[in-house]
DNA sequence: TAGCTTTGCTATTAAATATGTAGCAATTTA
DNA sequence: TAAATTGCTACATATTTAATAGCAAAGCTA
């Protein structure tokens, strides 16, 4: 399948709006756990395997050709890590952890 | 598959950490559209499957059910609607549509 | 510098998800 | 009361993801 991109047909959009196009990159098993975990800093193959626990290699590299293709990740010296842009998109997902805690509570307590 | 809870077992945690549970809620295909779509108000089965273009009516059947256990979204007399959570769930996701404008600028122009 | 380890993958097969299409039962509308 | 609309389900197929093995290249290590 092909890297999502705005302005194309997209999962969600004929027309690659931004947005739906966002969606269908993110929501890709494992995207946003990379960006997640990125987030801390830059990491290797490898390491990134252990981190997202169950994910194999051939998913993983297929996202994160994804995310490069995306300008969200780079490679460097240290490994795979997040761009400029990559980290903005992180801040504005970053609430959500706060969010998702409340949501658990709430879960529970039904 | 099951609706990924938190507290259990979901993709990218054993022990279910609730960001990773919402990520796996969040991130199957459609959910994120369907949540987009239906902040404008409530909609029938029929009219979701319309916005969101190419969705199969067994996918978005799933969906909704998922959506529904998770309590973001419900069903009303004007058909699925979203929540209480569920609307606090997109202002969080709102400023996406914004970056993902300039995230999309920033594309065509490399 | 020969051997061992680590890293970043690829290949292959199997399992899980999503799609496409048809169509049906239960309302709602005319 | 016939026709249309709605909310699905069934089923076959296609696409994605996972699991496992393993290999080439680079980096230690003795």
């Amino acid at each position: 399948m092909a890297t999502p991109k705005p302005g194309k047909p997209v999962r969600g959009s004929k027309t690659g709006q931004p947005i739906m196009a966002l969606f269908d990159l993110l929501g890709r098993s494992w995207a946003m756990g990379i960006i997640w975990h990125l987030y801390r800093g830059p990491s290797t193959f490898r390491k990134l395997q252990e981190y997202c626990e169950s994910i194999s290699p051939t998913t993983l590299n297929k996202r994160l050709k994804e995310l490069t293709e995306s300008h969200l990740i780079e490679r460097s010296i240290d490994g795979y890590m997040l761009t400029k842009q990559g980290k903005e998109l992180f801040e504005l997902l970053s609430p959500l952890g706060k969010w998702a805690k409340t949501w658990a509570n709430n879960y529970t307590s039904k």
